[in-house]
DNA sequence: GATGAATGAGAGTTCATTCAT
DNA sequence: TATGAATGAACTCTCATTCAT
């Protein structure tokens, strides 16, 4: 463990614990017991608690969204590239260590009162959802503004779901219906190539 | 307060908290004070915490599943009655105390080995679903049993992003994005009526 | 079960669980639980979980001092006789269910205040030590109350201390050492026969 | 109060009421309000309740076996050596807060499974063993080590009665009487000096 | 004679955070 | 910068006993 950048060591661990237990299972004492650090090493480097988890979430994020992308650029042009976001999800669970979405499991287990994450997952979610506009815009001919959100949207409800469901029922029968599914949305729609 | 019943009135004291502040944030304290009983009476009545949240979730399903059911069958055959589940859960938004999905809050909010009440919560997804392809079946002519699932289970996809989303962008855009999709799913069925 | 005898039922079923479990460890709700009746039925009967443990203590001394007779009386007179108790105590130690001595472990479990149980418990090895003190009259012949109140006093030290250790090292060594070591006490008597 | 060692602090507290009280009559609450610390900072230092009690348990043995050597240096070679184990016993008990063997005490009120204190205790009381075998070895001449074993036993024997008996009894009759007897366990030894 | 719901007091334990060093 | 001892508040749960029925 090199300390030269123990606030992402940090972050690392919390996120790991975060993930796989949760926020409110996973003890500030665990973290710095997992992290073999000081107790006040952490509230330098964190504010709070809740410090830490936004940098988990942030984190999550960042990596998630980025290796979609990636994962989009791969996929071909037109319907592989507008419902690959399931291959995606069902190669992330397939991978193992699958937990459900982070972010809608950590907004269940705070309070409604906290505005500052609510904030953070809320603004997330609509860089998702503005990707998945993007994509949608690349691959669908001549659409217009408002097709292109209903028909994101679609695929991103699908998806929210999805996750959510393969998560709840243990089986990944949801991600293979909303795959099933995501088509029907742009079933009139031009694609490109 | 009558104390003819009190373990339906500890039961409703609990849920309201549940629903509203969250499972962990309730404390058995906060259940007792507001129940006006003490705190062993609630131990004579439930042997856990977690009793009480089985509670919580069985007697919101039952109410929820019942009002369903009474509000479909007021709705017209056909496409009507295929998507009024999403009116219905705009109904539940506008209503106010509009909190999300119980069953996915409760179960973000345990620990994953909480086998317990994941099988409590699986189950009652999977009558929601048995539901939904009961309505498909009494609403689409000449379908098969894979063609219902299908069509269910995209429904309750939708639904349960709705409800998910909804709560999660404190806006009701994913219930009439959802609505206004569902009918893709059953664009080449034939309706009765 | 019969029920006309309800008292003595209660009293079977709490020695069953007050020496295997513990006073303390044993709550009046499962000793009702395990007798199958109503908690009032118990406080009927018996004053409070005190009233119980005197019963349960009484009961265990009057058969365990019958059966030692017994067991005496079938002894061959002399060093035989003196030294009987410590098969009795090999015996209950074979036939299983031995957890030690029931009264030390009770009074060790209640508060040094409780002045009602300890009478009881000190009552009870005083009529050991007479007992004892019997059994030394009767088979060393021509011998003082000194003497006698001496070689019955150390037979009792050394079984006291032989079921205790017994219990303690989880092996019957200080029976059998006990044991070898209580002639010495009367060395220099005259036995009878 | 000095809180320069307050782990010390917290086991001086807490030994000090388990022996006079017992330690299912003594709570976390009592310890922390006498020891005057937050109880964060009680379970900061000890784990658990059990952890304070084997603290407590090895306090009580070391603080024991190192006043007994040092009684046993002190006193003549032979006779006296071997049975001054009853004097120091009786000096204890006359010294006031007298309130029998910790060990057999501490046993008798934990449940029966727990084996980690048990494991304690028999170690503790085979340490004590161990040591009368040697003070027996050192005034007994040319003997076995069946002998040696025998004659320590005994006096063991007679030394953990004498200490529950006398706590039983309220009186110190049995210290007096297993001195007295002591002696005829080693009446045909050989004894040094 | 028998019931079981209701109780007040207390049990042991864990939490995120702070502060003197 | 880094430490870890100390904290107050809260946690879930259990106890022997009583009382109206």
């Amino acid at each position: 463990m090199q300390k030269t950048n123990i606030k992402q060591h940090i972050v690392n661990v919390a996120s790991k614990l975060f993930y796989t237990q949760g926020y409110n299972a996973t003890g500030i004492n665990e973290i710095i017991a997992k992290s073999e650090i000081a107790k006040a090493t952490l509230y330098h480097h964190f504010k709070s608690k809740e410090d830490i988890c936004i940098a988990y979430l942030e984190q999550r994020h960042k990596i998630f969204l980025g290796a979609l992308k990636e994962f989009t650029d791969k996929a071909n042009k037109g319907r592989p590239q507008l419902i690959c976001i399931f291959d995606y999800l069902r190669n992330s669970y397939r991978e193992g260590e699958f937990h459900g979405c982070w972010a809608i499991k950590t907004l269940s287990e705070l309070p409604p009162q906290n505005q500052k994450i609510l904030t953070v997952i809320q603004r997330q979610k609509k860089e998702l959802l503005l990707f998945l506009g993007e994509v949608v815009g690349d691959n669908i001919a001549n659409i217009s503004i408002a097709e292109t959100e209903k028909i994101s949207g679609g695929i991103y409800l699908l998806y929210e779901s999805a996750i959510t469901e393969t998560h709840l029922h243990k089986n990944d029968w949801p991600i293979h219906l909303a795959k099933s599914l995501a088509p029907s949305l742009f079933a009139e729609a031009q694609l490109v190539n």
